[in-house]
DNA sequence: TGCAAATATGTAATGATTACTAAGAAGGAA
DNA sequence: TTCCTTCTTAGTAATCATTACATATTTGCA
């Protein structure tokens, strides 16, 4: 069961900005993407459906849509690009420093991080990321993601 | 008091590393500054001394010291550097986007979450980066690190 | 419908990091 | 100590993700 995640294309209209085919077209795919993509990434999967789209704007609509607070970026994955996060539900980020995937793990100890980051600077926190690399084995794939049913696809791996 | 953390050198003998003078100033320089430098930011620490330092000597010894876990990368503070941790006792990182700055948190709750990673995947963690971003306001300068009695030094600003 | 402001596109620049090669130095063996 | 092999350094050139910029297009409201 693939559940969807929502409200990316709700945060831009609610924080002033216009809606474009192009916007709603990436939030859509990011929305139904549990892995953890790249601008590049991202571009070729809405490339597919509109042609003209250019790499620069799925780099601004990212951007628009880090400032907003509705994706967060985790940064490099050991492929020196920057990998995007949608969940934004606390947790703990798996990736994998030879096949570049990141996968989400619950956590509960977060919660408690969290709260003391709160304590320390107050609310003024804009975002976090919590990251631990290891290298996944082939054969057990340690790193499977929860959210992602048939993690070995190819899609994590745009940027060898 | 600067507490002065140590181990560098060392750590890159015992693995079977040459032992050069680039090396040394570098180790020496990374272990004597509790903030999180960036490459250049070491380079043209290290370059007063070493007049001959090549900033690729600087790359290729961080890259060295990353690979033999003696040091782990924090990503970048907002300014699209990389940032390096010397401090490898689990603790919390706050940066601040406006100055670039990182600073080090105490934190319990990170040994909960760490217990976590490890039972999710086992002996395989190689390092971890958790940062929270923040921005610092001048008056009261909330990111003030407590391993620096002058934050409000430059030297963390390498790259604005 | 018309208009002002925001957005998309494409190309050119930026800049951190890496690749590569020749010269130099470390460290063990004799 | 001296030699020799191997590792390391330095310098420059390349790489490549990301950003800047200028122009054309579109959105959303009056």
């Amino acid at each position: 069961m693939v559940k969807k995640r929502a409200g990316l294309v709700e945060a831009l209209k609610e924080a002033g900005f216009r809606m474009t085919p192009q916007r709603t077209a990436i939030c859509e795919a990011l929305s139904t993407r549990f892995d953890h993509p790249t601008a590049q990434s991202l571009y070729e999967q809405v490339k597919a459906e509109y042609s003209s789209l250019s790499l620069t704007t799925v780099y601004q609509t990212l951007d628009t849509l880090l400032r907003i607070g509705a994706i967060t970026s985790l940064g490099s994955a050991g492929d020196d690009t920057i990998h995007f996060e949608v969940n934004t539900d606390p947790h703990i980020n798996l990736a994998c420093l030879t096949c570049h995937r990141i996968c989400d793990l619950n956590s509960t100890a977060i919660k408690a991080l969290e709260a003391e980051v709160q304590q320390a600077i107050g609310s003024k926190v804009l975002s976090g990321r919590v990251v631990y690399y290891s290298e996944c084995l082939e054969q057990s794939d340690p790193l499977d993601c929860q959210f992602n049913p048939a993690s070995r696809h190819k899609e994590g791996r745009v940027d060898e």
